[in-house]
DNA sequence: TTGACAAAAGAACGACCGTTCGTTTTAATG
DNA sequence: CATTAAAACGAACGGTCGTTCTTTTGTCAA
């Protein structure tokens, strides 16, 4: 790791800020001018280091994406296969959201908004990392329907769109107009979604 | 409506437009000057009906919340109370996301995640539209119960999350990656939700 | 320690931003 | 019609945007 010369480390340390500021400012309102005056370092220093602002703007993207499998993805996988491993996935989610590290609210969802009237490499970008993570969850209630943890004639597509928008509802919730009761709403749905999913007792 | 002085009708027609560029720009990507483009006159012209950028801003978001009564809200109001009005409301909501007039998405959607990490009035502003949705639709559940239509221990929050999630949640699917089954999710999510909302059957 | 190269700074660019102001055009009214 | 107020214009302002240069500084191996 310490393979990491001067400017792979300077590069780092400018995404992990414009990810912050982006989480707050949206992708769009990440501006190079204040980005390198929080870093205390010229706009021509910095710009250097990506050679456009779209280019910016996309490494930004796939380090969120990053940070979300870091923080979301990653930890759910040491939990047991099947059930356990998709509970585990939403209920990071929602820790993420409620702030993990990121100042404003979770970037990918604000990008998702920003983008989606705006064809081109962005777009593409954030819409390929929604399909990954779309097919993790989906690959996760196949193994629990395998497992005998869920129904095995749950429709799993069904399943991820409602669990995706629980997340996102959740998200509108509990940043916009803070809702106290936000959480535990999120987490009464999710329950009841898995629940319903369950085998029948009979 | 004759009524209308060459001020107004003006007027109107800026916030038209402008609403339709912040459908798929955001309110922070609406510019004075390409919205003074789009509509052949001057910036200045333009701006003297405003008096500054958040006005007009805030002047959006209110066109925007009546364009959402006008379509989603109102029509409900003409179907019985109870649950066919709870419904029908879901219903409107799925044909508005689906471009309803805007070019691009809700505009109030977007609105949220720009705004939801920048106090000042324009974000009061949105949070306050969407607590009248939230209480709409409660009242419309609420109404549902008492018409013996839902089940009288149902959780009014609950169910207000829930259905507002899903809307969103189909915003976001189609929008962005615009999968063809986002639509037949949302209904089924939203029919789900009412069928387990209703009266024990025994 | 020197020499080569990477990294950062600095100044400047054209374009567009929101905003102001004085002028001109247009609409409404007696 | 003439008058007056409302509405639209055009030019300009200070600022910031992304980007392009040239120059200076810092890094790192020979």
């Amino acid at each position: 790791m310490r393979a990491m010369s001067k400017g792979e480390r300077t590069r780092a340390m400018i995404l992990d800020e414009a990810l912050a500021l982006s989480s707050t400012d949206g992708l769009a309102g990440l501006t190079i001018g204040s980005l390198a005056e929080r870093l205390g370092m010229s706009k021509s220093g910095l710009f250097a280091h990506f050679g456009s602002k779209e280019q910016l703007q996309a490494a930004v993207i796939e380090r969120a994406g990053e940070m979300f499998t870091d923080v979301v993805i990653r930890p759910s996988l040491e939990k047991p296969r099947g059930l356990p491993r998709v509970c585990a996935l939403f209920e990071n989610w929602i820790d993420w959201t409620k702030g993990a590290g990121l100042p404003g609210g979770c970037p990918m969802q604000s990008a998702s908004l920003e983008l989606d009237d705006k064809p081109g490499p962005l777009r593409d970008l954030v819409a390929h990392q929604q399909d990954r993570l779309r097919s993790f969850i989906a690959r996760g209630v196949r193994m629990a329907m395998e497992e005998g943890h869920l129904r095995p004639d749950l429709d799993v597509d069904q399943f991820v769109f409602e669990g995706i928008s629980i997340s996102f509802g959740f998200a509108m919730n509990h940043r916009l107009l803070n809702h106290p009761d936000a959480e535990q709403w999120a987490r009464n749905a999710i329950r009841g979604l898995v629940q319903r999913s369950l085998p029948d007792k009979t």
